[in-house]
DNA sequence: TTGAAAGCGCTAACAA
DNA sequence: TTGTTAGCGCTTTCAA
């Protein structure tokens, strides 16, 4: 057990006063004459004085920290939601501990046990695994983004359905007549359905046939372009596409154009998403936006009412956008 | 000062044992009868007993926590680095503390003041600022990627003299003659210059003007895509362009075709980086791919290393590779 | 095979 | 205005 080189207490030493003396001048509280403060200041250069965050973390039974438990960071979507959410804990005081599941319930619950036991003061959360009972079983303050986690765990969520329904109707405004939706496998929980459920609805209003091309979130890029190829083989008479995620929508443009189909032209196509990196990459995607920023902001927001006491306000839902970008 | 509701003592209570004991059988060290190790599980069973982290983090002067110190996760390159650096940590037992600087020094220094103070076992470093002296002061192992810090912190970069020779090697083979590059202002001792000095080399060997266009990591897009328009009236001779990575390469696609220019047809361009989600949405871009998840892997050894406390290898340069799209 | 006691570095009652 | 003392929850010598 290697001990940190200068502590409080040979500060104190040094100064020629007490502990408490130095943890005074060092948390600004309580009566200090100005020369004790010099003093002790002048021992702190003196040794190079570093306060042991740990110490004071078990003091305080806080650690300042919010554990970020999300599928990866390699995604535009959760780079733009984990940089804000970053951002917007750093101004109140706090630090992110990063926990990429990877789409893993195994690596999902060990994040939780570690994180459970003291180490952070309060989660967000945005996996894709269900069932992980420990989110339950907790004290913890937890906030869940675009996953709907437990009962009591307030949800930020933008508003699918609506974003659903923009989408299918700009697709229909353009005079589509064969629409098809990509999403998840049904099964897991997540808001994202809404989407799906939207664009069923409306087909079915119309008494159009609603077909959904389900693709796992994990899959590669090449198992998606599979998947895709097999939509246009399979529905050659398909001219509109609703993709759930802009990603996919990007893939469905090149497997498209691969096959001989121009944009906007020949096919339509309508992303989701919205993010910074996608629009700096792919401008002329037309999607749907979530305020991704705004999000982060308001998981923020519920997260420290819930660390203050407060058994707070329910879940959030914001509205999204259709952006132009030329695809539709 | 609010107590955790159940603690080691506690168990030892209820398992009618004393403390020392519960805390082998947590850790399964020493001597313990079958029976005593069934009563303590039951023990903790019965009380859901969750061990504080942070008081053994305080025993043990270790956190398990690297922290990343990077401008932002909202980028190709750093959100796939971040996630792969996450990947390597947590299958060595470590978790990460993101610290997203904003390429705002004081933010930078603020991060380090914490961090620096037993809060992590050590760091991985590849933010743009300069001359923060913290890193030079502290004992904590530091490993840096693609930038330089300071004499005794190995740095991790790709070959980017290499790179740079290639992506002007291939416009040069592609019968370009007036090749223009982009980089980051002179100023920052970032390996990335070696991209620039590479260019300048075979241009001048070439007897051809070098011309550099400069752009900021941190302007937005707008701002950059003013900057290429000015480079496309200034330059209307530009046949070729190596940018110094991919999103402004995309943004420099994305100007000249408003201008009318035809790509690879007009104008040809390489881009640099090559990471996942470009790859995912812009696959048509010629690119210097650099070998990101080896160079996370790279760090994380070296990292693991110098905290194992070998006073070890020097720094790592790792090979490139130049990826056919169609740009160029 | 088990326990008592000291201590990791810091903070806060309480007393002086 | 300053110091003494106890304690945050855990681990580990050392002794039994």
């Amino acid at each position: 057990m290697k001990k940190q080189a200068v502590k409080l207490e040979d500060v104190a030493a040094v100064a020629g006063v007490s502990k408490t003396t130095v943890s005074r001048v060092l948390n600004h509280r309580g009566y200090l004459s100005q020369a004790t403060i010099d003093k002790v200041h002048q021992a702190m250069q003196e040794l190079h004085y570093r306060p042991n965050v740990i110490a004071r973390q078990l003091f305080q039974q806080k650690t300042n920290l919010i554990g970020l438990v999300f599928p990866t960071v390699d995604n535009p979507f959760f780079a733009q939601l984990e940089a804000q959410l970053d951002q917007e804990l750093y101004r109140r005081g706090y630090r992110v501990l990063m926990g990429n599941s990877q789409n893993n319930p195994e690596r999902e619950e060990a994040y939780l046990r570690q994180l459970l036991n003291g180490q952070v003061d309060g989660l967000i959360v945005g996996a894709h695994n269900e069932g992980i009972k420990q989110y339950r079983d907790t004290q913890l303050p937890v906030v869940s983004i675009e996953r709907w986690v437990s009962k009591d765990i307030p949800v930020v969520a933008a508003d699918n359905y609506a974003g659903g329904k923009m989408a299918t109707q700009r697709l229909l405004d353009d005079g589509c007549q064969h629409i098809i939706h990509t999403n998840y496998p049904h099964g897991l929980p997540s808001p994202n359905l809404e989407r799906r459920r939207a664009y069923e609805e409306m087909m079915q209003a119309r008494h159009r046939p609603a077909i959904t091309y389900e693709v796992n979130f994990d899959s590669t890029d090449e198992e998606k372009r599979a998947i895709f190829n097999r939509l246009f083989t399979e529905h050659p008479e398909v001219d509109g596409i609703f993709a759930d995620n802009d990603t996919n929508a990007s893939l469905i443009i090149q497997v498209a154009r691969k096959r001989g189909r121009h944009i906007p032209h020949d096919l339509k196509v309508v992303g989701f998403d919205g993010a910074n990196m996608t629009r700096t990459l792919l401008p002329e995607l037309t999607t749907v936006q979530q305020p991704i920023d705004e999000m982060a902001k308001r998981a923020v927001d519920l997260l420290q009412q819930r660390i203050a006491g407060g058994q707070t306000t329910g879940s959030v839902q914001l509205p999204v956008q259709l952006i132009d970008g030329g695809t539709a």
